[in-house]
DNA sequence: TGACACACGTTATAGCATAACGCAATTGAT
DNA sequence: ATCAATTGCGTTATGCTATAACGTGTGTCA
C-alpha cells in the first residue's frame, strides 16, 4: 500500500508522499526549506523532518527537485526545455544555474552551455572529476531592482 | 584593549579573535566549519559559536577568508595571484569558483573569467542585479579519482 | 514460503546559525 | 576633558537544518 502508483504520464511514479512534497513545491512560488514544507503538510499527516526529507531525497533523485546550497532550500524543477546537454535518463538535463532574488525569492533556472563547457574544460585540465556543480547568483530581479 | 592592531603589512588589521579564527583556517588543509574552529580554539579561551561566526564574518568581508555553500563550511582565501578582475578594495577579486574533492577534502579556488562573463552576460539580459555568485564543483580531486 | 527491497512512521540526536543582553575599549567630535 | 557613536567581546538561550537508529507494512520474485 506504500508503493508508488504508477500514472500513464512520462515522469517516474511517485509514492503519495513524494506526490505531496512536489506538489507544494511546484506551487510555491519561491523556495521551501524542508521545515517549512513540513509544516505546510501536516494536515496531510506528516509529523516529522524524516518524511520530507525521504521524500526530497527521491525528488532529487528523479530530477524533479533542486536544492539550493545558499539557502538550504529546495526547488521544483523550472529548467527551460532546451535539452541541449540531457543526460538521457528521462527528464536529465546537465548542470543549471540559478538566479534567486534576495527581495522577493524569485528563482530562475537556466543552463549556459558555455559556463558548462568552461567549468568541464578546467576539470578535465587538472584531472578533476565532477560529480555536481553548483551554480547560484544572489542579487535582485529585474521587477526588484527597478 | 579588544581594538585591531595594526601591523606593517597592508592587509586589514586583525583583532585577536580574527587572527586566531584565521590562523586556524589558513592552516587547515580542508574546509573547516564553525564548531570545528571552535573546539580548535577552546584552549585561546573560545567558549561560544558566536565568538567564532563573528570573526568569521568579519574575515569574510574582508574577503580572506570564503565560505563553501555547499559543505557549510570555510576555507581560507587562496585564490591565485591572477588579479584579472580584483575590485580594487586591496585584497579583493571578482567571482571565483571551488573544486571540492570529497575523498579528501582538498579545495582548489580558481576563476574563470568566460565564465564570469557568461553569468554577467545572463543577468544583463534578465535585468538581474547580482550581488553574490556562488559556483562550486564537488567531484574527485585528480590524487583521488586515480 | 522466504528473502529482499523499499516506503513509511517515530523518537532521539547531531550539526549549523543567530537573537538578545550587557560590558569594555576606541574614536572622534564638541 | 567629556560625551556619543562605534566596534569588539563574552554569555545564555534559542532556532533552524539534517540524520541516526529502530521497527512496521507491503509488494516482488525466486
Ligand atoms: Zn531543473
Ligand atoms: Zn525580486
Ligand atoms: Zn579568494
Ligand atoms: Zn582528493
Amino acid at each position: 500500500m506504500n508503493a508508488p502508483v504508477s500514472t500513464p504520464t512520462s515522469a517516474p511514479a511517485l509514492t503519495k508522499n513524494q506526490s505531496l512534497v512536489f506538489d507544494v513545491l511546484d506551487r510555491a512560488d519561491a523556495p521551501m526549506s524542508a521545515y517549512t514544507i513540513l509544516d505546510r503538510l501536516r494536515d496531510h499527516g506528516f509529523r516529522a523532518p524524516l518524511q520530507v526529507y525521504r521524500a526530497l531525497d527521491k525528488l532529487l533523485e528523479f530530477g524533479m527537485v533542486h536544492r539550493l546550497e545558499s539557502l538550504n532550500a529546495f526547488v521544483a524543477c523550472a529548467h527551460p526545455e532546451s535539452e541541449c546537454c540531457g543526460k538521457g535518463h528521462g527528464h536529465g538535463h546537465g548542470t543549471v544555474a540559478f538566479a534567486i532574488c534576495e527581495s522577493c525569492g524569485h528563482v530562475s533556472e537556466f543552463h549556459d552551455h558555455e559556463v558548462d563547457h568552461r567549468l568541464g574544460a578546467w576539470a578535465k585540465a587538472k584531472n578533476f572529476k565532477p560529480a555536481k556543480t553548483t551554480i547560484e547568483i544572489r542579487g535582485l530581479c529585474g521587477a526588484c531592482a527597478a
